[in-house]
DNA sequence: CTTTTTTAGTTGCTATATACAATTATTGTA
DNA sequence: TACAATAATTGTATATAGCAACTAAAAAAG
């Protein structure tokens, strides 16, 4: 149903795809070491940095995890001084969270970080292909992102995983 | 210490990175939970398939994960029969994985979800464009994953993270 | 204005995922 | 043969994550 070659596209894009997960989950891991922080607060240090200042049920959204998970990660940044938690002036059940002086210096560290590796990659390009490169990371971050997540559909070999 | 414009491309090349890590993640989650695997099982199962077979040892170093994770992953995956462990027989200590068919129906059923995703990405563009959003992916893990993975520099604001 | 429902966050519980250290069996080496 | 290195497993600890139950507050119904 495909035309000739997209298998093999889709193969290679596939493969690409997953190497790119574990690489950004591998340089994560270690950089979070770095700044002395978890792989969790890593992320949240990120959004909450990226937005300035939003509630946990934003934050939650935006890193696409439940709101218990991440009361317990804004938790430890609190406890180490990363991150603040005010109460909402307009809705007294919400908090707001920020970073503290502490918490912005490690979002700087992890961005820098992050920045150095990046513009290494792109530097090694002519400008026209980095752009290219940086538009279809945007397109496939958005499609993946976008289409159908919740489908399931064919009922498939296994059953449930973990019987026990 | 970059040229102009170069910043700005980091910044939604960092971002698109991100979101593909995150988008990535949650599909793998929600289509493992459809096979009836956890998503650590559907990176091994996805390997081990790739591999044909190879030992534990093999199989950690390609997932970048410690062989005593994978001793457990692979462990889970022979109790409900979707692999199978034989003692290498040039070397007693190691062990033989491979997929059962039942493991293979399971990676049938992982990779044809993510050819349709990947390649529904695909089809939604020219040829030439496709190639170049593939070429792109596969550059960007390949360095990613190549540059300096252990590197660290300036001790950071942290100290460690979680003190208890 | 009270009653009901919805919402934001936290906490208890559980399962998954992972690493490091110790152990065992085996292989290779001095 | 004695000793060092290696493959896997197991013990233990931690991080990550979701769901369910709960609390407090806000919004909607009446």
């Amino acid at each position: 149903m495909v035309e000739e070659g997209l298998e093999a596209k889709v193969e290679r894009f596939r493969a690409g795809l997953r190497e790119i997960e574990r690489a950004v989950r591998a340089r994560t891991r270690s950089e979070a070491l770095c700044c002395g922080v978890t792989v969790a607060q890593c992320h949240a240090i990120t959004e909450i940095g990226e937005a300035g200042e939003l509630t946990l049920k934003e934050l939650a959204a935006r890193l696409g995890l439940d709101a218990s998970t991440l009361s317990r990660t804004v938790e430890g940044l609190v406890r180490e001084g990363l991150a603040a938690r005010t109460p909402a002036l307009r809705d007294r059940r919400a908090v707001q969270i920020a970073l503290t002086g502490k918490g912005r210096t490690a979002l700087d560290r992890i961005q820098s970080t992050w920045g150095d590796i990046c513009a290494e990659m792109l530097r090694g390009l002519p400008p026209e292909k980095s752009e290219a490169l940086v538009a279809s990371v945007a397109l496939a971050a958005r499609t993946l992102a976008g289409c159908c997540p919740g489908e399931c559909g064919t009922g498939g070999p296994g059953g449930r995983a973990q019987e026990r």
